[in-house]
RNA sequence: GCGGGUGUAGCUCAGUGGUAGAGCGUCAGCCUUCCAAGCUGAAUGUCGAGGGUUCAAAUCCCUUCGCCCGCUCCA
């Protein structure tokens, strides 16, 4: 790699000294799976969240043309966390959204229990000898095949689902030497589970949301039926999903309670693929334009044999962060979803969330067109926000021994949770009465968008080193010469490389390079 | 869930049975006219937690929790 491997212990490290992002109940031990945001990490992610909304809801993909040549419209929901129990059985997440496994007692191996395969005598009957499973592509496939054929000579080949589960204590492992050692099959459920109301009992059961795409299936007539929206057109929904990851890692990155954005853009069939295109070319555009660019972020379209039966097609944008690296992450998920959703949701609640859409049909013949009812297909932009802001830190984080700050944070000034500090150069002869109006003048100008520090203790070179590391990419500094001819320097985080400018023109210097 | 590693100040770590330490950071004062500079001083510790052995445990034993890596899995 070009700018070596970024070391995950010195980013978390930075991530805490900094107060970007800290355990959950730390003083407790903490607890597998949660991480808290700190206060530059609070307003990191806020930042973040702020500019999907902004760029998918308030000015959808900074107001291009889609491919039905008009401006792209979406508008966006607040769903809850709590749906309906049936809203998970609908949406397939209480059936399949884990896979159950079987673990090898002797071995301590763990298979997707559809995924094992088991040679059994072709006369159905092994007598006292074992069944053999195996995985296919793997090296138990050959060997075991030589047992159980030198056992029954003609085998074939059933999945293990298909055997009851009493017949285990008959089954040899794919790795292991006794027969008998598979538990059986366990079903993981990823989703957390609450109950309703103060005397909960099991009929009172109800999920936290796995995701927050479900909301807007859910709201979809609703909002059609009440805001005067035409197809095509975007439901976006943000918040906090749940999911009882079987092994939470790499430090934010799979988290047991996490943010999502995501948009449901729904439109005619006959124009989905179009719509797929066009997203899945805005989103990895919209992460490029925030501080992703280059190597680390790649677009990657799923093959055929990746895709959900309903799916014409689904792409990731995958980041390599230092913990996958030389592989990559999913930052978001790109699906042509179909009419998948609204048809479960349509068939489970029996409302019918047909759109009619005046502008298609036959004509009339008054020349109108009749019209056409139709499930629309939807595009599913899906993106973590959790995922996000790692990404933007490890790409940001910067390791520079010839600098007097070696570790800093090149964060896009959009995101940088400080957008600029004023310093006084000395902390006399007026400097801080100077810089103080400044500062206060810059908050005034830009606390809807982030903070504006002010630091006149120790060096110079120390504050703006502690800069560097939160990622700050401005510092103005008020000197002798401020005193004298009304001028400032800013100092560029990146390059540390000074200007000079009016002192009146530091907003305005700002305004241009916040894209606020 | 399995295996390996690890856990001492905000961070990085030293401390192998006998008074809890260092560097950096933080804070205060002085100094300082541009890059973690210098001087002086200060604060900060359930030694991850619980139990056991011992006259005495950060140190030995048991249990447990978190984090990192691998397997597995997955957005």
């Amino acid at each position: 790699m070009a700018e070596g491997a970024k070391s995950m212990d010195a980013i978390m490290a930075l991530c805490k000294r900094r107060g970007f992002i800290y355990q959950a109940s730390e003083i407790y031990g903490g607890i597998n799976g949660f991480w808290d945001y700190g206060p530059l990490g609070a307003q990191l992610k806020k930042n973040l969240r702020e500019a999907w909304w902004q760029d998918m809801i308030m000015n959808p993909c900074w107001g291009r043309k889609g491919p039905n040549g008009q401006r792209v419209r979406c508008v966006p929901v607040e769903t809850r966390i709590v749906q309906h129990p049936k809203v998970w059985e609908a949406s397939g997440h209480v059936g399949g959204f884990n896979d159950p496994m079987v673990d090898c007692k002797e071995t301590k191996q763990r298979y997707r229990y559809d995924h094992v395969s088991v040679y059994v005598p072709s006369s159905g009957d092994a007598g006292d000898k074992p069944f053999f499973a195996f995985m296919k592509d793997s090296p138990s496939e050959t060997k075991q095949l030589k047992k159980a054929e030198k056992a029954f000579g003609q085998v074939r080949t059933v999945p293990l689902t298909s055997m009851p589960v009493t017949d285990f204590a008959k089954v040899l492992a794919p790795d292991a030497e006794k027969v008998g050692s598979l538990t059986e099959p366990r079903q993981f459920n990823l989703m957390f589970k609450t109950y309703i109301g103060a005397t909960a009992s099991e009929d009172d059961k109800a999920y936290l949301r796995p995701e927050t795409a479900q909301g807007i299936f859910v709201q979809f007539k609703n909002v059609v039926d009440t805001t005067r929206v035409k197809i095509p057109f975007g439901i976006g929904n943000t918040g906090t999903s749940f999911r009882n990851e079987v092994t939470p890692r790499n430090f934010t990155f799979r988290s047991r309670e996490f943010d999502q954005a995501e948009l449901e853009f729904f439109c005619h069939p006959s124009e989905s693929v179009e719509w797929y295109k066009f997203w899945r070319d805005f989103r990895m555009e919209w992460w490029k334009s925030i501080g992703l660019a280059g190597e680390n972020l790649i677009l990657r379209e799923h093959e055929k044999d990746e895709l959900s039966h309903y799916s014409q097609g689904t792409s990731d944008v995958e980041y390599r962060f230092p913990f996958t690296a030389p592989g990559f992450g999913e930052l978001e998920g790109i699906a042509h979803r179909g009419d998948y959703d609204l048809k479960q949701h349509q068939e489970h609640s029996k409302t019918k969330l047909q759109y009619f859409d005046a502008t298609r049909g036959e004509l009339a013949p008054n020349g109108q067109p009749k019209g056409e009812w139709y499930l629309p297909h939807c595009i599913e932009p899906a993106a973590g926000l959790d995922r996000g802001v790692l990404a933007l830190i490890c790409e940001g984080y910067t390791k520079d021994e010839t600098r007097p700050s070696p570790e800093f944070l090149k964060l896009h000034p959009r995101l940088s949770p400080i957008k600029a500090a004023v310093f006084p150069l000395v902390a006399k002869d007026g400097m801080p009465e100077v810089a103080e109006k400044l500062h206060a003048e810059l908050t005034e100008k830009f606390w809807r968008v982030g903070m504006i520090d002010f630091d006149e203790k120790q060096s110079i070179g120390k504050r703006y080193a502690r800069m560097d590391e939160a990622g700050t990419p401005f510092c103005f500094t008020i000197d002798g010469q401020t005193l004298q001819d009304q001028t400032v320097t800013v100092r560029d985080r990146d390059t540390g490389k000074q200007d000079r400018i009016g002192i009146d023109k530091a907003g305005q210097f700002l305004v241009d390079r916040l894209g606020v």
